[in-house]
DNA sequence: TCGATTGTCTAGCGGTGCTAGGATCGGCTC
DNA sequence: GAGCCGATCCTAGCACCGCTAGACAATCGA
């Protein structure tokens, strides 16, 4: 039995090894150059092994987004837990969203704006990825205002951020005004 | 000249049907699809041709992309001019947008999610996106509060709205909440 | 009618994601 | 300890990608 104990551990700690080197290389040069060739020779193993530890490189993109998405839950309630009262919650919160976005544009893309063959918004949603939108919630739903849905304010000011965050990130935005964006965006969203 | 002229006519022509039929074939097949060889075939040219109109790919999308942002600033101008009173003015604005979006998501990947080798949000950026995003700042601006000047409420709206439009068509946002959300964003960020 | 120029195509480069099939290495049985 | 056998890994290759060099043909002006 050891012997397959330490295969398996084995087997665990090289696909760690791939997920690792795949975010670290899109994070270096973009998701682009991270071609299974590259990766495979980073790994220093032959393309073939990527393929028996994922179907292909949709999910390892997969992947590198369920690992981000435990980081930016944790990034968040870091953030929201040293403010105080509900506007300063929230507004840390999206300090800390758009910062998360535009210091891991990588895994950034690997969770919300590619396709890494993940389930969103539904039951089968994977544990991290719900964990993140309830960090979010968390915070935004002492917010959302009288007769409104939690979830639901959750969810527009969700994607006012993405919106904020991809747009800056690609050049539509002028970055200089972006705190001043931020502010706008609390004060007006928010119920206090 | 006149044979100079047809042939120039020619060209013009041969150029639009470029643009055209990849915008076409994205529509049909997503821009994964559009590869110059696919491409090339439809239009009954070989690949070469292609590079005697444009640089590469990118610019195509790009053609694509100006070719849409002066239908989407048509189809803003056209809902808000039948609405009565600045509020009714930003629903209905705020509809359309996302109606664009989602009746042509492959024009609106072309402006707002590929690269086009576009300039934004500058003094070089082509005309039919600055014509675009003052279509969007004639009705928000008219809501954007005291004290806000006008450009940043529009960033900011405008995000949001890419924020949604893009969030659900990626499967990130579920499709039955659409209409209230929508509600939501004009309740709250526009000041009538 | 002939030469030059313009236009277009064929063929090919280096790259991509992915896979079939053979070699090699390790653990297990005798 | 010897030899088998299955798991594991790699080499080589598929079809496709964006893009381009260079040969060829059609068309123009003299």
């Amino acid at each position: 039995m050891s012997v397959q104990e330490r295969k398996e551990r084995e087997r665990a700690g090289r696909e760690r090894l791939i997920v690792a080197t795949a975010r670290e290389l899109a994070e270096q040069q973009g998701w682009d150059a991270v071609t299974t060739r590259r990766l495979a020779e980073r790994i220093e193993y032959s393309q073939p092994v990527l393929y028996s530890h994922f179907r292909g490189k949709r999910e390892i993109i997969g992947a590198v987004a369920l690992e981000g998405a435990a980081e930016m839950a944790a990034a968040l309630r870091g953030a929201t837990a040293v403010a105080d009262g509900p506007r300063a919650r929230v507004t840390a919160l999206a300090r800390a969203y758009l910062d998360f976005a535009e210091g891991n544009p990588a895994v950034y893309d690997a969770m919300f704006r590619l396709d890494g063959g993940l389930a969103f918004a539904r039951e089968d949603t994977p544990e991290p990825l719900k964990d993140a939108f309830a960090a979010l919630l968390e915070s935004l739903g002492e917010v959302a205002g009288d007769g409104v849905r939690p979830g639901l304010f959750t969810e527009v000011f969700w994607a006012a951020l993405h919106g904020l965050a991809t747009l800056t990130r690609a050049g539509r935005l002028p970055p200089e005004d972006a705190g001043r964006r931020v502010e706008l965006l609390v004060d007006r969203l928010a119920v206090v």
